[in-house]
DNA sequence: CTCAACAAGATTGTCGGCAATCACAGAGAC
DNA sequence: GTCTCTGTGATTGCCGACAATCTTGTTGAG
């Protein structure tokens, strides 16, 4: 889109996904403003456009905020994309090509090769690779899935939910555990079974929903220590 | 919200839902402050919340126009509508109040009385009365869904598929069979019964994808006969 | 006649400033 | 001490004007 908003869109959803801007922090225009070199009506668009990607949430009167996810929250966002990219799978399953194919493979052992060479408290470049790695994966199998309104839907969804604090909870065995998820996803596309390829990415939705889940703990967004936050 | 992009935004969604602006047509930011009696800011922030609700699309440097549907994108909404409102009467099955259920009965009698007293070629203010009434069922079965998320994503799906005019497609017949259809949507809830209710409304929407299909033949969106089009 | 380059007009994009609204601190009553 | 009211500062909401960009009609060459 245009450039002004296109500017302030991407510098403002870098500093939420890097955590520079934590969430529950409040985001005022008028900072943004010096952030982003563009003026407060750019800033306004982009922050709207962040709110219908998930990133923000802005409230009459009140301005923008980044969210702060309770662990309902998080339930209701892998519950969907469980359901939703597991439909992509199956609709992929018989509409992938080859290229696509390989694309994932090559996308595999880079994984792998990511996560071998990593250990527990790696700075937030490396989470921010890993982050690309998984989204490249989710967003061919939704190219390939060949829906376009699945594909917005899954987006509005799945953003902060990956955001790169999302890799800093893994530890290297479910990581491993993951990546081979992945791998079998794979194999489930390239053969061509829509019913395997939906069970197991479903599988791997909800195991990074436990990944999640197994730090915060329930609560009413309100209230709560800052460890249970996101 | 506040008070001048919410004015805009439903004076231009009623002027879309009621054909006054027709699919195709541009809607030039100027126009538009004449329309609604704002200025252009609140005009475009409301464009661009109306594209998120899928009333409008939005280019860069094109501005913003209505959407004209191919059968494609018919079958990409209503697929979807089939998936997330199963998803959601499932889960409403066991979450629905009494209070709820009493509405949508309510609901269903309504519709009776209006489709009883219709002929085909009825003003578009009958057809609007219709829109609504269907329009409430989704919505209190997707409440009590109770998954804010859900209900946002089928609100973005939902909106413009319908619209005022897919009633007008309806023939009597269809109309009370889709009404039939529902009263067992609510007998499926009423009972906790979530593989019934899914399968129920899922029928339903199938349906009304079938109703819009059978006038929209198969296109790429450009270069086909008006009729073809939504 | 066809096509490309260009220019004029129309339309969207961006800006800075003013108006409306809200959050919060402080004063006063009970 | 607590509660309510009020005013002040901070922040978002809205506007009109200017800048950038696109669309379209025209002109000229081939």
């Amino acid at each position: 889109m245009s450039n002004a908003v296109e500017k302030a869109y991407q510098l403002i959803r870098d500093d939420i996904l890097s955590g520079r801007l934590a969430p529950g922090q409040r985001l005022r225009e008028e900072e943004l403003t010096r952030l982003t070199g563009v003026s407060r009506t750019p800033v306004r668009e982009a922050l709207r456009r962040l709110e219908g990607d998930g990133y923000t949430i802005v409230e009459a009167n009140r301005g923008a905020s980044v969210p702060v996810y309770s662990k309902r929250d998080v339930d209701e966002i892998y519950g969907l994309r469980a359901l939703l990219e597991g439909h992509a799978a199956r609709r992929a399953a018989t509409r992938i090509s080859p290229a696509q194919i390989s694309a994932l493979e090559q996308l595999i052992a880079d994984m792998k090769v990511e996560a071998e060479s990593h250990s527990p408290n790696d700075g937030i470049d490396s989470q921010m690779r890993r982050t690309q790695l998984d989204r490249s994966f989710h967003e061919i199998v939704l190219t390939a899935a060949d829906n376009n309104r699945l594909f917005t839907l899954v987006s509005q969804l799945a953003q902060v939910a990956l955001s790169a604090r999302t890799f800093g909870r893994y530890d290297p065995v479910d990581e491993l555990r993951a990546i081979e998820n992945l791998a079998e996803v794979v194999r489930a596309l390239k053969t061509g079974h829509p019913d395997w390829a939906e069970a197991t990415i479903r599988s791997h939705v909800h195991n990074a929903r436990q990944v999640m889940t197994a730090v915060a703990e329930d609560s009413s967004t309100l209230g709560q220590s800052e460890s249970d936050r996101f």
